[in-house]
DNA sequence: TTTCTATACCTAAGATTTTGATGTATGTAA
DNA sequence: TTACATACATCAAAATCTTAGGTATAGAAA
């Protein structure tokens, strides 16, 4: 992962995190790396420093809830969207397309020389 | 300036810049900030407490070069691209490209409901 | 004349957030 | 039995931004 990868993606980091729960419904932080990770061939990486930290504070926002479960003898932890978070994958998604929108006008300028 | 925006834009700021200066060659401080503002349609703002440190860093860096002038009685430092800065642009231009791209694929999935 | 706004530079304390390391534990394959 | 993948999590240090403030000129408005 590159260093502009890296910096870009700790601002999209809760936006990426609601928007794989809206797909999937139901995921826990090992599989949410995995996830990234596969989505776009190992471009992207989250650390599980920053996600963990992430997930909690959108849990304690009230935009996620969690229940856990032991599978093959190891626990895990299932987060899912609230309605809340539901309504906020929405607004943040639509948010950062348009961030993107924007930000593909600047990085289509045409150098003047 | 929704907050998804203002987070996103932290990690893009540099890149912002180089972009901008491969267009222009030269620019000082605050016509960056009214350019962003210009170019996003006020949906983008890029405060003044994080470009100065952002351009002193790029200029630590090697990136950027600059000199000043007076203008209508007023000064003006003036950055632009030394040869490697062209390079990191060209560079990082095309690695938050290949992020955007990796980003939409998450953000087009389609929910499983 | 004074005040406000726009232009133009900059810093600094505090807040936020990430990195990178570390810790715990189980299952499986070599 | 060693190593790797799975699976959770925390923490000190580092990085970075926000918010607020400071300095200064020019022009317009009051």
């Amino acid at each position: 992962m590159n260093s502009t990868t890296q910096h870009v993606l700790k601002g999209s980091l809760s936006v990426i995190i609601l928007k794989l729960l809206e797909d999937r419904e139901r995921m826990y932080g090992y599989e949410i790396t995995q996830q990234v990770k596969a989505l776009t061939a190992g471009e992207m990486a989250i650390t599980e420093g920053a996600l963990y930290p992430a997930l909690h504070k959108l849990e304690a926002e009230g935009l996620l809830t969690t229940e856990t479960a032991v599978v093959d003898g190891r626990a895990r932890k299932y987060y899912s969207l609230t309605k809340v978070g539901q309504q906020q994958s929405v607004t943040r998604t639509s948010e950062l397309r348009a961030f993107m929108e924007n930000l593909n006008t600047i990085l289509n300028l045409k150098p003047a020389i």
